[in-house]
DNA sequence: CACACTTGTGGGACCGGTCCCACACCGACG
DNA sequence: CGTCGGTGTGGGACCGGTCCCACAAGTGTG
């Protein structure tokens, strides 16, 4: 690279020339390849370190026809999973020296194609589609043209896209048994919009709650996954004949509710128990103190890595989900029923 | 863009076969170009469609020198204010037609040198540095090579590299008096690390208490911006001679004092007031209803883009500093003195 | 009616790499 | 001692665009 305003970039040519060998060598060398002398290597890097020379990214994917780099587009990088999910994708992406480049496409629908046809056009080698997020064509076609991988969305089933999940349903019955566990009956689930991942926590919390004997203490009341929206629900619940536990769709959704409850004039855990779920950095904090399901984004993130990487290999094998088992953090939120 | 395992990809040269025209024509077309006849356009349009063609990226950028594209480098995504702050960035930059890519270095050292280089390495046409980060050689290299604004760190000033901040100062000095005004004098401050922007917001804390003639109450315990040693300074506050009032370094912090006040039998607000810093997500949820200042995230990032296209136009121009300001938010976390 | 001057068009060098192929050089082997 | 396989090297086509230049029309002016 060179400095601002040299009308002399170091290229390839200007180490090899520099190095007194051929811009193939230079390549050889920079590629990591064995056929090349130790006396040229050793020249070669070092008029490499001399010149400050940085290879430049485009014109190898052009020739290479491999650019290196996973396009990731996430939902809402609000949402608190995202982060350990990044850092677990991006880690797991790192050992196979690839690199991964992050689009938060929440603002407008506008933005999503812009962006997503910002990874199509720079020819990126992957794609992951993190979250739910509603199903556009240009993600159908991106997802179908592009090795690709979806995390934590389970709306969108293409033959050769592969889907890694928390176990929803799973997690569900963990916080449900963990209520049961203490004495609770009345417990209800504040659910959420229209998402497979958001049906199936709903679905599990109805079986785990039959499967208790509870099935006529089943009330699920429907939310956005927002904290406003969890508050209006929970005031609602705690209206008339208030249930001594809450199992919500998320932690956000449960913090609203909580205060919804405080403002009903019930402790919490005294009065009610509440179980959230993702085990968010929310949860964590101990002014919250939320017993929640971990869905083990990093995890998650791991595992999309390492699908991602197998289909870049074998684009065509057939689509495979995977579900990560979730696990029960439990905290100050939940005690025995009263 | 082909379907995946086509040999025949579509390029530029496929779209003016089938239009009838030069491929001349057609890159004056993707840049619309005036110099085009009606008729060619309507043709090359009408082709591209047809081919479900898409520009490659690399390419385009070999030729043009110019990759449309700018590199954030943030440190810890887990900060709350940079999903305001790129959001602000994001569609600023969208107006003139540029678009962020983000990495997030915060995993480990080598890790953010990597992702340096492949934004280096793919030319990026513009770098922003958002947060404070350890400045390191390679950082400091970069910024200084191509186009960059660092975002929300004041630790590292360069002749050509624009730097934006929220007014910590003046935040710490909206925090200070509204406790003031409520008749609190022993007001507490958690300080943050070494960073200039810590600094600031401790000396606007230390300037407000003496200009509100309470300067024997001066009182200071430093922290790392993490819950945990929030709660651990919060603890050592509450421990002998409990303050009134604590202002904390950022929200985080404050949450976690706020769970030692609590330990301490000490009830928020009616004991002790806080008030923390970014009003962020955290503050703004009810269970927590945190009173804090508002840095302005997404002005921030509109601003950080304004500047940042302003330097890629004039690169040569001298290094500017931008303070935005702040608004405190109040809310529920402060009351007046016991 | 010769002369600009504008407008649309095509040709081709070029950006900075990769990668295939040809070739020179080497010791080993029949 | 010619032939063979391996090893390091250089040359040059190629990736898919941009952009400069030349040039053919069409338009207006003295």
């Amino acid at each position: 690279m060179s400095p601002r305003g040299s009308d002399h970039p170091v290229t390839l040519r200007t180490v090899a020339e520099r190095a007194g060998v051929s811009k193939s060598s230079v390549s050889r060398v920079l590629q990591g390849s064995s056929r090349v002398s130790p006396e040229a290597r050793a020249a070669v890097e070092a008029a490499i370190v001399e010149l400050g020379y940085r290879p430049n990214a485009a014109a190898q994917s052009l020739g290479a026809r491999r650019t290196k780099t996973i396009g990731v587009l996430v939902n809402d990088l609000r949402q608190p999973w995202f982060v350990d999910f990044l850092a677990g994708l991006g880690e797991r992406l790192a050992e196979h020296d690839l690199h991964a480049f992050v689009a938060d496409g929440r603002l407008d629908r506008g933005l999503d194609d812009r962006l997503l046809h910002a990874f199509v056009d720079m020819r990126v080698d992957g794609l992951v589609l993190a979250g739910t997020m509603p199903v556009t064509d240009t993600i159908r076609e991106a997802a179908q043209r592009l090795p690709a991988v979806i995390a934590g969305m389970r709306d969108l089933t293409l033959p050769t896209v592969d889907v890694v999940a928390e176990d929803d349903a799973e997690g569900a019955r963990l916080a449900v048994e963990h209520l049961v566990g203490l004495g609770h009956e009345r417990i209800a689930h504040i659910a959420g919009p229209d998402a497979e991942v958001f049906r199936q926590r709903r679905a599990g919390y109805e079986a785990a709650m039959r499967a208790a004997g509870l099935g006529e203490h089943i009330r699920v009341v429907e939310a956005d996954i927002t904290e406003d929206d969890g508050f209006a629900c929970g005031a609602a619940l705690f209206a008339a004949d208030p249930p001594t536990a809450v199992f919500t769709v998320n932690d956000l959704v449960c913090t609203g509710a909580m205060a919804a409850a405080r403002d009903a004039s019930l402790s919490v855990p005294e009065d009610v128990s509440f179980v959230g779920f993702d085990d968010s950095s929310i949860a964590r904090m101990r002014w919250v103190g939320l017993t929640s399901v971990d869905i083990q984004p990093r995890a998650v993130g791991e595992l999309t890595a390492d699908l991602l990487v197998d289909r870049i290999a074998e684009p065509d094998r057939p689509a495979r989900e995977h579900l990560v088992a979730p696990a029960l953090r439990v905290r100050t939120s939940t005690a025995a029923r009263p």
